[in-house]
DNA sequence: ACCTGAACACCGTTCAAGT
DNA sequence: ACCTGAACACCGTTCAAGT
C-alpha cells in the first residue's frame, strides 16, 4: 500500500533519469521548453506559499505551469512523490552550523537552523510532518543529528531515541506554532487584536476549568521564541549523561 | 476563516440544542427514528476504525447511516465539527488515574492512560493532532495536567509550557507509532516479515550516511513501549525543579 | 519524449423542495 | 423537524491519442 522508495531510487530533485533531450519535436514546441522536475518542485513550493498545503493541488499546479494536470504524471509518479520532493527541497536549505565542539550547543544550533528553514515556506512544517523521511537532504539532517549524539558518547540506543525525539519536537513545535498564527490571523479581522483566543479560554466556566482559565493568557499568547527554547532545554536537560 | 466555537457552545456529544421531539411527522417516519448527533459520532468512529481517518467521508458516513449525505448537515455544521465531536468522544474515555500523590507519577499515569485511549481507535492520534482542543473532555484533560503541575509547585509559566509540551509529546508519539505500524503492515505482505524498513535504511550508502546505516535497526524496529517511556522520562527529568 | 482530451471515481457543501 | 434531489465546484489519477 505505502510506497517506500527503493534505496537506489532515493530521489533527487534534479532531472528525471531518462536523459531529456531536444529531439524532432523540440522545434515544434518552439518557445516552451519541457517541464523539469526541478521546475515543478519550485512552482509547487511557490503555490504552497500562496495557498497553503491544502490548497496545493495537482490541477492548480498544472495551471500555473501552463499545462494540463495529466502531464504532471509524466514527471512524477503521484502527488505523494511530489510532496516528498518538496520536503527534501526545503531541507536542502539547511546549513548545518559548524563551530562549537560542545555537542549540546551543536544540537541547539542545528535545531534553531532547522526551525528557521521550516519558517521559510508556508506550511513547511506540516509538509514535513505528513511526509516520510526519505530523500537525501532529510537523511542528511538525521545523519548529522545521530553523528553528533554518537560523538558526544551516547549509546547507540539513546542516540536513536534522542534523535527521533528531538527532530519530532522541532517539527511538531513549528506545526503548532503555524497553526496558532493562522488562528490568530483569522481572529484579527474583527475587533481589536487583543488575543481573542485567550479570551475564549478565559471565558470558560471557572468552576470546571480553574487552571485553564487562570493560565489562559500563558497558554495562548505565545512568546514563541522562549517556548521553543524551553522545550529544547527540557529535552536536552532530561537526557541521560553521555 | 477558522471557526473557534464560542465558549457557551462548547459542544456536547449529546443532543442538538433545539429539542428533538416526535411530532406529526414521526408517525410518517414509522420505524426509522431520526438521527442523533450521538449516533452520528459513534458511527463515524466505527467507520474510521474500518477505513482510517482519510477514508472517513461525509458521503460514506451517510451511506452507513442509511441517509443521504446532505442530511448530515442538519445535525452538524460541517465536517470539522464532526471531527471535533469525534475527538472529544474519544477523550471521554480517559479515566484520570487517581492514586499517588507524587506529581511525577500522576503525570506518567495520565500520559499512559491518554496513550491507551489513543490506541482504542484507529487513527485517533492523528485525529487529535489535526483537530483543535475544544470540547469539554479534551479541556478536562488539559485542566488535569495543569492542575497537577500547579499543585506540584511549578510556576504558572512553566506549568503552561510543560503541559503543552507533554500532551503534544504523547499525541505525536502515537501518531508516529501508528504510522510506523501501517508501514510495517504494508511491507509485511511480501517477503518474510523481517523488518523491511530497517533493511531500507541499512542499504543506504555507508560513506554518506554511516550513522544512519549503523543505527538502522534501532531507528525502525521499535520496542515502542520503551521508547515511549524514554521520551516521557526525558521530558520529566528535564523540567526545572518545582 | 512529452503533452492533451476525456473520462472515472470520487470529494464537501448548498439549497430548494419534499414529508 | 428532518430528509432528499440535484446540483456546484472541486479532487487525484489513468489512458488512449496526439505531436
Amino acid at each position: 500500500m505505502i510506497d517506500y522508495p527503493k534505496p537506489d531510487s532515493v530521489s533527487i530533485v534534479e532531472q528525471s533519469s531518462h536523459l531529456p533531450r531536444f529531439d524532432e519535436w523540440a522545434e515544434t514546441n518552439e518557445g516552451r521548453q519541457p517541464l523539469t522536475r526541478a521546475h515543478m518542485v519550485t512552482s509547487a513550493l511557490e503555490l504552497m506559499d500562496e495557498t497553503g498545503l491544502e490548497g496545493l493541488t495537482m490541477r492548480r499546479l498544472a495551471d500555473t505551469l501552463g499545462v494540463k494536470s495529466a502531464s504532471l504524471y509524466w514527471h512524477v509518479r503521484d502527488k505523494e512523490e511530489l510532496l516528498n520532493l518538496m520536503a527534501d527541497a526545503i531541507c536542502s536549505e539547511i546549513r548545518p552550523p559548524e563551530g562549537s565542539d560542545d555537542w549540546r550547543q551543536r544540537l541547539e544550533a542545528l535545531a534553531r537552523e532547522y526551525r528557521r528553514v521550516l519558517k521559510t515556506h508556508r506550511d513547511a512544517a506540516l509538509l514535513l510532518a505528513t511526509t516520510l523521511p526519505v530523500g537525501p537532504y532529510r537523511l542528511r539532517l538525521a545523519e548529522t543529528h545521530l553523528a553528533t549524539l554518537l560523538d558526544a558518547g551516547f549509546t547507540a540506543e539513546v542516540t536513536a531515541r534522542a534523535s527521533l525525539l528531538f527532530v519530532d519536537y522541532v517539527t511538531n513545535f513549528v506545526v503548532e506554532e503555524d497553526r496558532a498564527e493562522a488562528i490568530a490571523a483569522a481572529f484579527q479581522t474583527d475587533s481589536d487584536d487583543a488575543d481573542a483566543v485567550s479570551g475564549w479560554f478565559a471565558a470558560l466556566p471557572v468552576d470546571q476549568y480553574p487552571s485553564l482559565v487562570a493560565l489562559a493568557p500563558l497558554l495562548t499568547n505565545p512568546n514563541t521564541e522562549a517556548r521553543f527554547e524551553f522545550g529544547m532545554t527540557t529535552l536536552l536537560n532530561g537526557l541521560p549523561t553521555p
